[in-house]
DNA sequence: AACATTTATCGTAATATTACGATAAAGAAA
DNA sequence: TTTCTTTATCGTAATATTACGATAAATGTT
């Protein structure tokens, strides 16, 4: 490669790409829909409903709670993983902004 | 690794997840920031506004393409870049279905 | 205390991404 | 034709991501 670059670029556009990367794969979304549906937020049985091992499901969703996008309180011996609110009303207005604000010339 | 497991989720989390993936890095959503407020459309200049080389500025470019937000058309030695309208609308309408209909359960 | 359950992390391997320079390809200009 | 300009692609190296099994850590149960 050659060094990462990420510097160069504004904060703003390092944070809209890292939501993005959030959900840049598909595991990913699915487990935002599964959080999203099952009422309960009572988590673990992601892992049964994904075709993926625990710790990559533990991996993916690391990942979308240093995106913000997730968090996890401990209950007991498990952990109870939420959508956060928060998270995803910042991420809505930035890109809301991007797109909103998105001029295509042809 | 371990193959991709793409084909395990439905079509729909894949397209959201390329969508997402192809404004996963800050250096694309700089690309599609220029496009749009650049009025002219006419291209190849990206390459002077962003901290990066030629041949890096087109590999990005072509991620954009194939995920359909951007599109390029020849003209003369140049080629003309905008933002592919029918590509955003796909991509609004899914992100908007998606961020609407969720739920925060906490 | 001993054991079971749940989740996080470590180690590791396969693959993908990111970046650059060099070069090819194609049209414009001389 | 030769040369210049513009963009795409190739080759390659560094790094990041994705995935798994194994194991650790923490709490609950017996």
């Amino acid at each position: 490669m050659g060094l990462s670059k990420k510097d160069e670029f504004t904060a703003k556009q390092n944070t809209l790409a890292g939501y993005a990367k959030a959900l840049a794969h598909p595991a990913r979304v699915a487990i935002v829909e599964y959080l999203s549906t099952s009422q309960a937020c009572m988590c673990g049985d992601i892992v049964d409903v994904l075709p993926l091992s625990q710790s990559t499901v533990s991996q993916h969703l690391r990942e979308l709670k240093s995106a913000g996008l997730v968090k996890g309180e401990i209950e007991g011996t498990s952990v109870c993983y939420c959508l956060n609110e928060s998270g995803w009303n910042e991420m809505q207005s930035m890109l809301g902004e991007f797109l909103t604000t998105m001029k295509k010339c042809c």
